[in-house]
RNA sequence: CGCGGGGUAGAGCAGUCUGGUAGCUCGUCGGGCUCAUAACCCGAAGGUCGGUGGUUCAAAUCCAUCCCCCGCAACCA
């Protein structure tokens, strides 16, 4: 059994703040890592993170905002530590993906890659943006469908025929991010050949429980399915580009997703040589465990990629991969408008308590990929009956009543005992990550403890003075009653689990605190150990995170935009080839499933109905106020199959959503009438 | 048939792997207590465990099939 363990939580990426969705993740393993320290199983803990920063998103906000990357990220990586250290995040050591010990790290896994015949070169024809001067993703550039002429189509597939084809292949290619028209450039690219790992990653997915036995099905099913070669990894990036320069290729830049998960090891690396620490001791070292706590949208990377870098190098693979859902709230993805998309820091300026979130997720994570819904008023109720109702309230009934424990534990009818006992199952709960079955075993035990409060009634014992004993031993009992349900909640609730300390002058330091009374102690003046959630807190986080996220200017004039470049000049006769008509809207309805598009149905008059999807929910969240309006439509474009139904043309609009304005003509204009 | 998760009391969930009287919390109703932060304790009502078949002495649990919900992806022709 190994001596050390070292736990990571996810590298944030650098260009947004903490949210509440973020959270599920950090605190889930601030909670295990808790937990294992105060489990005595390890010498060493260590809880390593690390903010993720290269990659062209970075670059871009750097140029925007005309400074250096290195401002970026030393900005957003000082903000990410505050919201962390507030909600009582723990880490080590928080680094930087930007650092010396990750180039360093990130060179020497390189070395092995190539010198194991792993990398292979290959001639990339890439689209080039000569505005924006830089090489475009494929998610950067738009064009049209070689395959079928569809217009408008993504960079790496076409919606409308399923072709799969490079970026390169588009006609007519423009850039999103200036709308230039890209120039075809050539550059090498690094290739990662990761079927050379196939053996390797079928065993490592599916044996030694490095993941959640449902986890191991879906990596297995969805990317190591048998006669199906894994695909290569393009893991070089021509310059410029936010990152580090490949040692014997230069112009080109690790991509990103190649150094951020080394980031993890750079980041241990920091660490030690700030405490005179080996580092190899955690990462090449048989005598050290290593877990990662991820969200389900990166498995990919943590099970198959990283593994296979470690591999190469020789250096230690994770002995466990968790695996955490998204977090929705009020049954719904977070959304801006509504004011769930709740930043940290909003949540901690409404003045509520972090203990309370961390609670809260820990009652309802259970350790596998689930997501998680954030209930409001569920939050509230939860938190309030189970912390103040359960827990607490076992403190403020009975402390201020004696001033002392008893010399020895009295007779409690077996209920401390029973409670000790559990102690192998909510540490195994722990273990897993599930978090929801350690606090319902805690909460009813906390049950168990109030009902003998009841049943000892000392406040009635209080009014006797002969009854001094039975009172003193009553409080005892619950006092310790109360401690004990605070050792299981310390890895969620550590600052609560330090004042309950206090009270009772002992100190909570391990799991195993939970199997022994304390007696003897002087109790402390009792005061307020946690208050209920308030409603009227929880209405201003969500009203702030509303007002934070709303455009500052919700109309800008168009006049203030820039203007759209203006297209090339063409002959009539390109002109002609668009034929555009007058069209009456016969019936409009929302598509429940898409988030821009609506239904409509128009007549062109003798030429017959249409039915069109048109990307305008946003401009018009009630749809039905367009029945009956004229507007104009392309009629002549090839319909087009998408997922909600087939759309036969194109409503003509000024602008872009959620500012698009339709087109109608003078009255007098009949539907079917052609524009010339 | 894009990928994944889920449907158990009004709400949120456990139980499903390993079949054996359907449970917890909140809410509701009635009662108690008045030590405690409108808290806590006792009791009651409330569920044909999404539907339909099948296996079995026995199905929430195993098998088949269908329906519905959610997340991801997709979606401005």
């Amino acid at each position: 059994m190994p001596s050390r363990l070292l736990v990571t939580a996810a590298l944030p990426y650098v260009n947004g703040h903490i949210h509440i969705g973020h959270l599920v993740e950090y605190l889930q393993t601030d909670i295990f890592v808790r937990f294992q320290r105060l489990s005595g199983t390890w010498q060493q803990v260590a809880y390593i993170c690390a903010d993720d920063v290269h990659g062209t998103a970075t670059m871009m906000a750097a140029r925007r905002r005309g400074v250096p990357e290195s401002v970026i990220v030393a900005e957003m990586g000082a903000a990410h530590l505050r919201d962390f250290t507030d909600f009582g995040i723990a880490f080590d050591h928080y680094g930087s993906t930007d650092a010396q010990a990750n180039r360093e790290s990130v060179y020497a896994i390189w070395a092995k890659l190539r010198a194991g015949g792993h990398i292979h070169c290959k001639e990339v024809q890439q689209l080039y943006d000569p505005v924006a001067g830089t090489f475009l993703a494929d998610r950067f550039v738009k064009g049209t469908c070689p395959r079928c002429g569809a217009t408008d189509q993504h960079g790496d597939n076409c919606d409308r025929c399923s072709a799969t084809y490079e970026a390169t292949e588009l006609k007519d290619p423009r850039s999103t991010l200036s709308g230039a028209v890209p120039e075809l450039r050539t550059a090498e690219h690094y290739i990662v050949r990761l079927e050379d790992f196939r053996g390797f990653l079928a065993d490592w997915v599916s044996g030694g429980g490095h993941l959640h036995p449902a986890m191991a099905a879906f990596v297995a099913g969805s990317f190591l399915r048998d006669g199906e070669p894994l695909h290569d990894w393009d893991v070089s990036r021509p310059a410029p580009y936010f990152g580090f320069e490949i040692p014997d290729a230069p112009g080109n830049y690790f991509y990103v997703w190649l150094d951020a998960p080394v980031g993890y090891i750079a980041s241990t690396r920091d660490w030690c040589a700030q405490n005179g620490q080996d580092w190899t001791a955690w990462w090449q070292s048989p005598d050290c465990e290593i877990h990662h706590c991820i969200g389900k949208d990166i498995v990919k990377f943590h099970t198959l990629f990283w593994p296979a870098m470690l591999k190469t190098v020789g250096w230690n693979l994770p002995a466990k991969v968790h695996v955490h859902g998204f977090l929705t709230v009020n049954g719904e993805k977070m959304s801006k408008s509504k004011g769930t998309f709740v930043n940290a820091r909003t949540y901690l300026d409404a003045g509520l308590d972090p203990a309370y979130l961390r609670y809260y997720y820990a009652s309802k994570l259970n350790g596998t990929a689930e997501d998680v819904d954030m209930n409001l008023g569920e939050f509230e109720a939860k938190v309030n009956a189970d912390l103040i109702g359960k827990v607490v309230n076992l403190a403020s009934r009975t402390a201020r009543f004696v001033s002392q424990l008893t010399a020895s534990y009295p007779d409690d009818g077996g209920l401390f005992a029973r409670a000790a006992a559990e102690a192998p199952a909510i540490a195994e709960a722990y273990t897993r990550l599930d978090t929801a079955a350690a606090t319902r075993l805690i909460m009813a035990a906390a049950d168990r403890a109030n009902e003998f409060v009841e049943r000892a009634a000392p406040w009635a014992l209080k009014k006797d003075p002969a009854k001094a004993d039975e009172l003193a031993r009553a409080c005892t009992v619950s006092l310790n009653l109360f401690r004990q349900l605070c050792v299981y909640l310390a890895p969620i609730l550590p600052s609560f689990a330090a004042e309950a300390g206090r009270l009772l002058q002992a100190p909570i330091t391990a799991f195993s605190d939970a199997q022994q009374p304390v007696t003897g102690n002087a109790i402390a003046p009792y005061q307020n150990l946690m208050g209920r959630v308030d409603p009227a807190k929880v209405q201003t986080m969500i009203d702030a995170s509303k007002v934070a996220e709303a455009p500052a200017s919700p109309q800008p004039a168009a006049s203030q935009q820039p203007a759209e470049p203006l297209a090339e000049t063409i002959a009539f006769d390109d002109f002609a080839k668009v034929d555009l008509r007058v069209a009456e809207v016969l019936t409009a309805e929302d598509v429940p499933k898409a988030k821009k598009i609506v239904k409509l149905r128009v007549s062109l008059g003798q030429l017959g109905e249409r039915t069109i999807f048109a990307g305008i929910k946003a401009a018009f969240p009630d749809v039905t106020v367009l029945v009956g309006r004229r507007i104009v439509v392309v009629a002549n474009l090839v319909p087009r199959q998408m997922s909600f139904g087939l759309s036969e043309g194109m409503v003509i609009a000024a602008g872009e959503a959620p500012n698009a304005y339709l087109l109608t003509p003078d009255s007098g204009a009949e539907p079917g009438q052609r524009l010339h």
